[in-house]
DNA sequence: AAACATGGCAACCGCTATCAG
DNA sequence: TCTGATAGCGGTTGCCATGTT
């Protein structure tokens, strides 16, 4: 990617090198230009789109640019628990469906989620030493990572219960502008995750609705989670103070699974 | 303080599916 | 039916910020 940035609309003509179709990071000139030809003319068409914008991008680039980024609804920064939550169940259902995974994650991207799976979820399939999609490292999301993550969405809901009074309600849950390597907090979640997973999207077909339905809420509602060798949470680290999508189990944690595949 | 290593993620690539003419 | 354009998907790459030595 050895793209330099240059400006747009120079008052000298276009040289020869600049005709040509540009790649790399995007300017916030191009965004500006892009936002402003599709909020008037809207989406489809990428590659006359990007022509009639004055865009020198691949219509492809411009969609990518769009969906994943510029796109009013689409939130970006952490990964809620919620979310969390939602992606392990639906990978287990759906594989590396990505694009749907994300349908069930209002203003996510497939490229979110995916980008999510690989720097989190394989790397602890990797602290495991064993494959991502073997059995084995899927009970221990099962028996470990999913409780804990329950177990936090709980916390966070009891004590936001307590705290809601006083909080601003009006704190948005997209950002009318993109904002790069957001940090803030991850917003409040304004959806029940059981009601989110029993409506699925519109665009879902009928079969993959009714797959989809009663993700993970078996074991979620109130009852016990699968739990092999009575798995307890005290003296567990925090997994929350280093922010969300850490390392979720301990060394021990690790040593403990191990002994139980034996 | 500098060099190096690592992780996160934006963007690209290649491929397939769909649709219109 | 065929063909080209477009949309969409999943995998991969490489830049950059951050952490570590």
């Amino acid at each position: 990617m050895e793209f330099q940035g240059r400006a747009c609309g120079s008052a000298t003509p276009p040289s020869e090198e600049e005709m040509e179709l540009r790649r790399g990071p995007w300017t916030a000139d191009e965004d500006l230009m892009l936002m402003n030809y599709v909020t008037a003319h809207g989406e489809g068409r990428w590659n006359s789109l990007a022509r009639r914008a004055g865009l020198r991008r691949t219509g492809k680039s411009c969609r990518l640019r769009w969906l994943n980024y510029l796109r009013p609804d689409v939130r970006r920064g952490n990964i809620t628990p919620e979310e969390q939550l939602l992606i392990l169940e639906l990978h287990f259902r759906l594989g590396n469906r990505w694009s749907k995974i994300a349908r069930h994650l209002p203003g996510r991207t497939d490229n979110e989620i995916k980008n999510y799976w690989r720097t989190r979820v394989q790397k602890q399939a990797k602290q495991l030493r064993c494959d991502v999609n073997s059995k084995q490292f899927r009970d221990i999301l099962r028996s470990i990572w999913m409780p804990r993550l329950v177990e936090r969405i709980r916390e966070a809901s009891s004590s936001s219960a307590a705290t809601a009074m006083h909080q601003n309600a009006a704190a948005p849950l997209a950002p009318t502008r993109p904002v790069h390597r957001a940090a803030e907090p991850p917003p409040t979640m304004e959806y029940s995750f059981e009601a989110r997973l029993s409506s699925p999207p519109a665009s879902e077909s009928v079969t993959e609705s009714r797959g989809i339905q009663g993700v993970g809420v078996d074991w979620m509602q109130g009852a016990q989670p699968p739990s092999p060798g009575g798995y307890a949470f005290s003296g567990l680290p925090d997994v929350d103070q280093s922010g969300w999508g850490e390392s979720l189990w301990s060394v021990e944690d690790i040593w403990l699974q191990q002994q139980q595949q034996l």
